[in-house]
DNA sequence: AGTCTATATTATCGCTTGCTAAATAAACAA
DNA sequence: TTGTTTATTTAGCAAGCGATAATATAGACT
């Protein structure tokens, strides 16, 4: 992330490469092809993020100040550096760590939970990953799908797990329940709505996103504490009666 | 644009129906502007969720069984044929009915939302409306901009009484507050990411629409018990200052 | 029937777009 | 220096696209 930042700003240099002086970085001039396809993987998120997919290649091109057929060079098809710009964003800005702090029971769910919505946010509640994502999805859904399944085997299982905890629910023996996942999912649904009508929408936010978190955490465990276990009872109810049935 | 102002205006009886060869029914004949006009309409709405607003205006007028000019006797470029689609989808889907279902004490607010959702629900969560709105969000803020204002005062704002009167948190000289806009727009949020997740990354999804919506709004309640007056105190405590002061 | 008007089609223009082949020039090795 | 390699540019094709003018014809009216 820090480098697209050092990318966008080498951009549009004047002179057409004539002299290289030694020990200066040469704005235009011959890139190493690592460097090279660094470069255009990070104007494409930002070009194709502002103007979709559908967007010319040779615009892209003009705002890297390299000419278009260099482009081809380095990615066979246009195609191919769609994909490419997809994988770069969606695998690059996952945190394992976020699964970990999840599960410490040290920190109090809520400070948790506030913690991570604040890095999660920080990472991708940004215009060019909300604008890939949703791009993304509409022209095809295996993308967002692996995602979202990675997000619903990896984060939300631990999320219900905690929130059993803080509920003073827990049934280590009981596999956590689509119903659960479903529940903790309002409160992501909520953060991430917020994030479509801020980036996407460009509405003015009169709450700061981090206020609406905590507002919305509060409500969040506040609810569970009442309906959480009930409906763990539900499930057991459900799903322990085979169980004992084969347990005689 | 003038032969559609014209076409538009010259609406005669519709349904010529009467010429109509015997036992065979003619696919291609000539419709009345309005026929036509509705019949380009209905397809744009279909093509364009499916494939985008940058699909091509021969493949419409190929699913359409017509030919590609004939669009521009009705319409005087893509891009007008575009605003009318969303034109179309937009304010042809909204239920001021809504809004006095809101406001209507004599049922439960539990079931009043619940109702609301499942009937907010049959009319936008779908795919056609989710994809043009998802569309027209990346390619241009305003048309949604324009839809979430109107939600977020004509909607919104009863929502959030209804929630006070809930909580026995009455204040009707209170005006509502962007910190309890925020806070009911987590519950819509919720209610939006499922549709996401099922129309448009057509994720199986194993939790019904409906019962998801019970338990999100019974969550959302009993959480609101808890936290809503707290929200409103802190609104008084920085809004109801001046006020007191004001009274001496 | 025959006439006339508006609907619909045929043919095509001008521009854009993804992509390629050949030419050019910067870096490097001898 | 000279030669080799390869990053980069110049030039251009072929298909696709929105849009228009000319032409044909369905259907209403007398």
């Amino acid at each position: 992330m820090a480098t697209s930042r050092k990318a966008a700003l080498s951009e549009r240099p004047a002179a057409p490469a004539g002299r290289r002086p030694p020990g200066r970085t040469a704005p235009k001039a011959r890139l190493s092809p690592a460097e090279r396809e660094r470069q255009i993987i990070d104007g494409a998120i930002a070009y194709f993020s502002e103007v979709g997919f559908s967007g010319q290649t040779r615009e892209l091109s003009k705002r890297l100040g390299i000419t278009q057929p260099l482009l081809y060079r380095y990615f066979s098809s246009k195609q191919a550096l769609i994909e490419r710009v997809y994988q770069t964003v969606f695998e690059g800005r996952w945190n394992p760590a976020w699964v970990s702090l999840m599960r410490d029971r040290s920190i109090p769910l809520r400070e948790r939970l506030v913690e991570f919505y604040r890095q999660y946010s920080a990472a991708t509640y940004r215009p060019d990953w909300l604008r890939i994502y949703l791009y993304a999805g509409l022209s095809g859904p295996v993308l967002n799908q692996r995602y979202i399944n990675h997000i619903q085997r990896e984060l939300l299982p631990v999320y219900c797990r905690e929130v059993r905890h803080y509920c003073g629910v827990e049934s280590p023996d009981l596999p956590v329940a689509e119903e659960e996942i479903e529940f903790v999912w309002s409160l992501h649904g909520g953060m991430f709505y917020y994030a479509v009508r801020q980036h996407i929408y460009l509405l003015p936010m009169r709450v700061e996103f981090m206020r609406k978190v905590e507002t919305a955490i509060d409500n969040f465990l506040a609810g569970a504490r009442v309906t959480y276990p009930r409906l763990i009872a539900s499930l057991h109810g459900a799903a322990a009666a085979p169980a004992a049935r084969r347990r005689r």
